[in-house]
DNA sequence: CGTGATCTAGGACCTTTGTCCTATATGTTG
DNA sequence: CAACATATAGGACAAAGGTCCTAGATCACG
């Protein structure tokens, strides 16, 4: 949130203003991709938005609400992507669902979700508003998901149906660190792609609730679970 | 690496030493993985391990050489499960894939994993070495992976199997931050554990060559990718 | 033009942190 | 016991970082 100084509101915003935040919080993003949250410091951010730390802290007082904006920011931009595509009434509902996979995959060779995801999942770990923030991107990523997938299998109760939506979501997520920008299996992204793409669909597809609450079925032997 | 004065070698680790470079190791663990990365500091290390930064000091000069023995310990304990794991002749190939998926799952709820993986993907960005350790845990992963893939689909080109390997390990990684200790959806696990476990499995069987390098089949329209 | 709001630079400050040094303590070995 | 390696505490030091303050610069507008 914007610096608010007892005498003074940011009810303004002034477009000098709002270029400077704009600048600054491109600056702290490039700096958190690029450096890594350790080296996400009010000075590294002024310097990159070439300005002083002196000026930086007219526009945010402190460092956890330059964070708060920051994060706020680049979630909301995930946000309004996951909504464009789920709601694409051209497609079928099982196109929908392989454009969301697909999507999801792609974007995940952009530096900046190689770089951003990985530093927020761990900042979510001991800090409140980070795992507030991850929480929100990826609850409406989970429902884009959710209402594919009850177009696809409406006999499905909607626990389940949520349950395939986290798992299906979660797995995408881990892709990052192995296919992601610069990563050692970058080249194999298309590959995983494909992989996932007819993966997930069949999961959809064709699991039952059965298979979900564990009761074994098709083709195996009972299952003896290890010793943990 | 323990610290290496020019006049003193380590060949020594004298039982009193090697004591306190394990109490050392133990606690910059439990920092990292209660705190994060921007906390684990020499003070707080030392704090915990009942010593004093100059104590701490005589044993890891610098934080950089505590750091690399951290992650070669923590992650040594985790190739050593794998191992083990993989090995285990005394079930059907199906079995201990499927034994592989559930240990991973089961592990994710753990206090250390859920804590550390998260830190140390965060850190393989920007960090030489924390990368070449993050890379070496996910290799003996891949390759438990690979080997029991082999086993139940001797057919597929080794490559693809690498890849079945490759998309199964980053997909079951991908759960930690929504499953593992403490999460939002860890009361799922449970269901998480067969969904992924059904799921990989079909996959592993049913899978062919063609689906991975994209060529579309079985029931669906020409895949027209989304603009970008 | 001039006056007030907005913006900017530069630096001061205090704390945290990594590193280092020295004086003791503790243990081991001849 | 004497001598030596090992271990520990305590503190010093400089660098980095978050925060704050003040003096100007810039700008909008009457």
């Amino acid at each position: 949130m914007r610096k608010l100084k007892p005498q003074k509101r940011d009810n303004s915003a002034s477009p000098r203003g709002q270029q400077a935040v704009a600048a600054i919080l491109t600056a702290a993003r490039d700096v958190l991709v690029e450096e890594g949250y350790p080296r996400l410091t009010m000075r590294n951010v002024a310097d990159r938005a070439d300005m002083t730390v002196g000026n930086l802290s007219y526009y945010y007082a402190n460092k956890e609400d330059l964070l708060h904006d920051l994060l706020e920011a680049v979630i909301q931009g995930y946000v309004e992507d996951f909504d464009r595509i789920a709601e694409n009434a051209e497609r079928t509902p099982e196109e929908r669902f392989e454009d969301l996979v697909r999507f999801l995959i792609n974007d995940l060779s952009t530096k900046e979700t190689t770089g951003f995801f990985p530093a927020l999942w761990a900042l979510a770990c001991h800090n409140e508003f980070a795992a507030g923030e991850m929480s929100h991107v990826y609850e409406i990523e989970r429902d884009a998901f959710a209402r594919v997938i009850t177009a696809m299998r409406p006999d499905l109760p909607k626990k389940d149906r949520d349950l395939l939506a986290l798992f299906v979501s979660a797995s995408i997520e881990g892709q990052t660190m192995f296919i992601g920008h610069r990563r050692e299996k970058s080249s194999a992204a298309g590959a995983i792609a494909n992989i996932a793409a007819h993966s997930f669909l069949s999961l959809v597809r064709g699991i039952d609730s059965a298979a979900i609450r564990g009761l074994r079925i098709a083709g195996k032997s009972g299952s003896k679970r290890l010793a943990s």
